[in-house]
DNA sequence: CTAATATTTCGATATTACTTGAAATATCAA
DNA sequence: TTGATATTTCAAGTAATATCGAAATATTAG
């Protein structure tokens, strides 16, 4: 991951609502979650949510698919491991601010 | 870590001026580096970087100490350690997005 | 005290981001 | 094809951020 692309990852995860939506997707797992069940969730607009959506999908954070009538959205694992590989990779120094990899909180996926 | 930090640190780092300072300090290590030579160092006049700095500050990501007329800023590892577990473990799941330990790419310090 | 240096704060402006109803698009069912 | 459902795009407003010269503040030296 370059520069670029984690200053848009970081600009996408920097807005509480889509900190949230993200968050939501996250505990969705792989089969993600339609954006009328997060609009839903988290009691926004739609066209709100479908603002916010769009900037996490142009960071590459999240993906879309059709089923049907409705558009799909799920996590993109890989985006956020870069993004944290970037970070510790290039705003931590001397193992001073290594990840200190944590028993992992599971929930149910 | 609450989610009312993490936010802040993220949208302190989504610029890319501030990132580029927060790189430049992680670099500098505990010895820091003065506001001079940071502006300096990229060409950005005092007044804006002012307000960069700032903003680092009340995310919590820089500290600040004067040494006689300068005032120095260094990077706060721990808190930046804060971020990247605040990530890991909420923005994360199952194990899939686990910070990969990378062989760290170390500069001089 | 006065001058010089280092940096911040102020203020005005410019740019970017967010919000949301209404209109448009896509899909499916009858 | 018509109607219903799901969602996006548009447009127009409001709000938040960024920019940077000039003025103000803090520190030190003479």
């Amino acid at each position: 991951m370059n520069v670029k692309d984690a200053l848009s990852a970081l600009s996408a995860l920097a807005n509480e609502h889509r900190l949230k939506v993200f968050r939501l997707l996250v505990e969705a797992g792989h089969e993600g979650r339609s954006a009328g069940e997060i609009a839903d969730a988290l009691a926004m607009p739609a066209s709100s949510l479908s603002f916010h959506l769009a900037h996490l999908n142009r960071a590459g954070l999240i993906a879309q698919r059709r089923e049907s009538r409705s558009l799909i959205y799920s996590a993109d694992f890989a985006r956020m491991n870069a993004l944290v590989a970037f970070l510790t990779e290039n705003c931590c120094s001397g193992g001073v601010c290594a990840p200190l990899v944590k028993p992992q909180r599971r929930k149910s996926a």
